[in-house]
DNA sequence: CCCTTATATAAGATAATACTTATATGATTA
DNA sequence: TAATCATATAAGTATTATCTTATATAAGGG
């Protein structure tokens, strides 16, 4: 059982999740933490798009954002009010192992040792 | 663990509760069957917002309707795809059940006997 | 320093949302 | 069958969302 939450913090974390392209970038960034150049490659948006959706993802407080060198990674925010709930709807999803594989083995995975 | 669903079909639930109306109104409708008037009183919507909530929800499928008499009841459509992930949702939000109590103390709520 | 790469922001077009008011439909009752 | 109650739909409007292209910023490597 879940912690309650306000309707108003749920609402906002459905929202945020309700839009398909966002929800993906979620599943990856649950799987591990992504750069912006890595979400672009696996999603098929533009870059300025993926980078608008994040700052929403972040305003909303379900992500943080850290840079390491010229990349700027992304990973959940497991303090959110609803982290319980996000994680069950990530759970909830066919995995996107595959697709992050399919990155490392194109060579596009983005590693940091900063 | 809940049964694995698309991306598709998990977003548009998640719009359609990413209002903070809609979700009160799944909330009422979760813990009974509710008619158009009763939510009316129960949300500080006009009636025509109410029903068009109502109308994409339907189209959603996450609820259905059956008139009796003059009155039009919703139900939770419990054969929905994502039913378990509804159900986990609004059992995560804090109780409406006093509101509903509430509303049958004031003599509003609607019984039918069709 | 310049040049490149990575990311963010700005500005603008377009579409989707969520209301409002007015009206239509459908059932009940006098 | 006229009046009333419950609900749905239509039309209009204001706001918000989601892209696009262009440009700015920030870091790293010749």
């Amino acid at each position: 059982m879940l912690k309650p939450q306000s309707i108003q913090q749920t609402s906002q974390t459905l929202k945020l999740l309700g839009d398909s392209n966002r929800l993906r970038m979620m599943q990856f960034i649950y799987e591990r933490e992504c750069c912006v150049c890595e979400l672009v490659e696996l999603i098929n948006l533009s870059q300025p798009a993926i980078s608008q959706h994040l700052r929403k993802l972040r305003d909303g407080g379900l992500v943080m954002e850290q840079r390491k060198g010229s990349w700027v990674f992304y990973r959940m925010n497991d303090e959110h009010a609803t982290i319980e709930l996000i994680k069950e709807i990530l759970q909830s999803l066919p995995s996107v192992q595959g697709e992050l594989d399919e990155l490392e083995q194109d060579g596009l995975n983005v590693i940091c040792h900063k």
